[in-house]
DNA sequence: GAAATAGAACAT
DNA sequence: TGTTCTATTTCA
């Protein structure tokens, strides 16, 4: 028996193996297998399977899996995955499985005759050693004994593929406040689980959003309530992964990997504030867990709500053409706001206004609560002589030098090594330096000076898990000063007075085409979830908006689709980025030679942006862009993919 | 992705 | 002609 295996290298090409003929009856489509590979054991996926023989090939090493652990469900998704994202299969199966995922740990043996009863009560890891994996295999296979999943104690086999009638699915754009979500959210939960039916929710972290949804499901759906994902121990994830496959009347939550997760009888699927970045998955393959939900309820029939007070222009574009029924509430803005300019922003001066300071010690004063937005989150990420005009560069890599307080060491913002840091020009010795893109760490340390006895923190994606804890400690009625980046409005039931941006209108140059998207975003989230009473800009003259376009949503996506139609952007097109590195010059030349011809090959040429040379880390780098559909490429970029020192990116954040 | 192998650049 | 670093090939 032959069989064609995916590995998880960057080949999109499958290696054939014989099999024993003893172990002919564990051989099943998705099942794992250990491989000698080039002087190696790696474990890959069975994906074809052949009657005959071929003494020419290698003999696999082992059948790891009893059973395969992916089920129909999820190889669709994974197969089409595979494609939409230009990733071998072998790739995209491996993460689709728990990276921890030791089954045998957690499965114990049950004697069915005389003949087994010493294994009674085993665990399926012990059996292995002894009597050994072939004992055990003949043994499940002559119905001797049986296995039993430890944390949900029942058996564990093959999970039955619950077939969904198209008539079932529902594909719903949620667009209101999170008070009115929630609301929503629990209402179409509760009646599923109280049928025994299970769930399946996407959050966009743990520590902020996971945990005020863990909070408030658990009070009411008690032990029914799992968290699957990241931050959380081995033990506990695996007893989450066995629960999500036995369960009945469950809801589970979870990031990104949820989305693999073979749950049985799933009846809907949530997506909370689909279009934070966080749903991006950048480890192992590139995919968007949001785009990969709605394929699988579409695939398989299963109603799934999208809901979010600023969904991203993708999903509207949806509801705009039918594809999704829109519910809720539009958010129209009705309040009042001051905008305040600034000759220059805090990207080119690290001086906080006086207006500024005024703002924020009168609500100090009047006891309120405050938040400062700022787009950046370091302490000083941009440093220049005004004598010699020069940046200071990284003398490795020429990245730009940031300032990093506590050690006072400037660091690279590429190659990341540290420099001592003396106040001085590193080129021409001038004390006439200026700090320029100054971000939350430093506006909290200037406001910490001049407030001494304020309540003063730092809300960022590195803090704001702490940030629970610091709050509780707060006993004294003293109010709150926060300064934070875009985490700020991951604080769900925190309420604010005032909200004061400062900087939002830089994110123009930082978020590529998407700026205004992200601006849109920001805005409306922190107004969702702070729901201040008064709000604040303070802009850079030269880069003002007015911040009336971003309080109608109805309006504002309309006219940001129009454009994004006309120039041939995102979402009515795909990019594909072709990133290639080379150390030599010569070499990487010849990797753009072999490119082009490929997709001169394949009559590509016209859908091709670049190559755009850039140099750093002492490297050569080159950028391509395809503009187009992904079946279009998927041949020349598969074979792209295998070239050395390339690396495609479906989707890009920034072009 | 990583080991094996081929190639280039430099020193002896 | 050996040594070392870099690029390329190949894996069943």
């Amino acid at each position: 028996m032959i069989v064609h295996v995916a590995l998880s290298i960057p080949i999109a090409k499958t290696f054939s193996y014989s099999t024993p003929e003893e172990r002919k009856f564990f051989v099943k489509p998705f099942s794992r297998v250990a491989i000698p590979f080039h002087n190696r054991i790696l474990t890959g996926f069975i994906i074809d399977i052949e009657e005959k023989d071929d003494p020419g090939l290698k003999v696999i090493s082992d059948i790891i899996d009893i059973f395969p652990l992916i089920d129909g469900k999820i190889a669709r998704l994974c197969k089409w995955a595979s494609l939409y994202y230009i990733t071998p299969i072998g790739m995209v199966l491996k993460y689709a499985l728990p990276q921890t995922l030791q089954v045998e740990k957690y499965i114990s043996v049950r004697s069915l005759s005389s003949c087994a009863s010493a294994l009674e009560g085993v665990s399926l890891k012990k059996a292995y050693k002894n009597p050994g994996k072939d004992t055990i295999f003949q043994f499940l296979q002559e119905g001797l004994i049986e296995l039993r999943d430890v944390f949900a104690d029942k058996v564990f086999e093959p999970y039955h593929e619950t077939v969904r009638t198209k008539e079932d699915s529902e594909k719903r754009l949620y667009i209101g406040d999170i008070e009115s979500r929630l609301a929503y959210y629990m209402t179409c939960i509760s009646e599923l689980i109280n049928k025994g039916r299970n769930v399946l929710m996407l959050l966009p972290d743990y520590y902020a959003a996971g945990k005020f949804y863990h909070k408030i499901f658990a009070e009411r759906f008690k032990n029914n309530v799992i968290w699957y994902g990241s931050a959380i121990k081995t033990k506990t994830r695996m007893d989450a992964y066995f629960k999500a496959r036995n369960g009945t009347g469950f809801l589970i939550l979870g990031n990104k990997s949820c989305i693999f997760l073979p749950i049985p009888d799933l009846s809907l699927i949530i997506v909370e504030r689909q279009e934070e970045d966080e749903y991006r998955n950048e480890e192992g393959f590139n995919f968007n867990a949001n785009i990969l939900a709605l394929r699988l309820a579409e695939t398989e029939h299963i109603p799934i709500i999208f809901g979010s007070a600023s969904p991203s222009m993708e999903m509207y574009k949806h509801g705009e053409e039918g594809k999704f029924i829109v519910v809720g509430k539009k958010q129209q803005i009705d309040k009042k706001y001051s905008v305040v300019l600034m000759e220059k922003g805090l990207a080119a001066q690290p001086v906080l206004p006086d207006k500024l300071i005024t703002a924020i010690g009168d609500a100090v004063q009047k006891s309120k609560n405050i938040a400062v937005f700022t787009p950046r989150r370091g302490y000083i990420s941009h440093i220049r002589c005004l004598e010699c005009k020069r940046t200071f560069l990284c003398p490795l890599c020429e990245g730009v030098l940031g300032l990093h307080k506590q050690e006072n060491m400037l660091v690279c913002s590429i190659c990341n090594k540290s420099f001592d840091y003396e106040s001085k020009c590193v080129y021409c010795g001038s004390n006439l330096i200026r700090a320029a893109n100054v971000g939350a760490e430093y506006i909290e340390e200037k406001l910490k000076a001049l407030f001494t006895d304020s309540h003063i923190i730092n809300i960022t994606g590195e803090t704001i898990k702490y940030f629970r804890k610091t709050i509780s400690d707060i006993s004294d009625g003293r109010r709150l000063t926060l300064v934070g980046t875009q985490s700020l409005s991951k604080i769900y039931g925190m309420h604010i007075n005032k909200l004061i941006f400062v900087g939002w209108e830089e994110l123009v140059r930082m978020a590529g085409y998407r700026s205004e998207e992200k601006m849109f975003q920001i805005f409306m989230n922190l107004l969702d979830i702070l729901t201040p009473e008064e709000i604040y800009f303070f802009m850079d003259k030269k880069l003002a908006v007015n911040p009336a376009r971003f309080f109608d949503l109805e309006r504002f996506y309309t006219e940001e689709l129009k454009k994004r139609k006309a120039a041939e952007f995102p979402p009515y097109v795909r990019f594909f980025l072709i990133d290639v590195e080379k150390k030599g010059e010569k070499a990487g030349l010849k990797i753009l030679e072999k490119i082009n011809m490929i997709l001169e090959q394949e009559g590509l040429t016209e859908y091709l942006t670049g190559p755009m040379k850039q140099k750093n880390k002492g490297c050569y780098r080159w950028k391509l862009i395809l503009k187009g559909d992904e079946k279009l490429f998927q041949n020349a970029l598969l074979s792209i993919y295998g070239l050395s020192g390339v690396r495609i990116e479906a989707d890009p954040m920034s072009i």
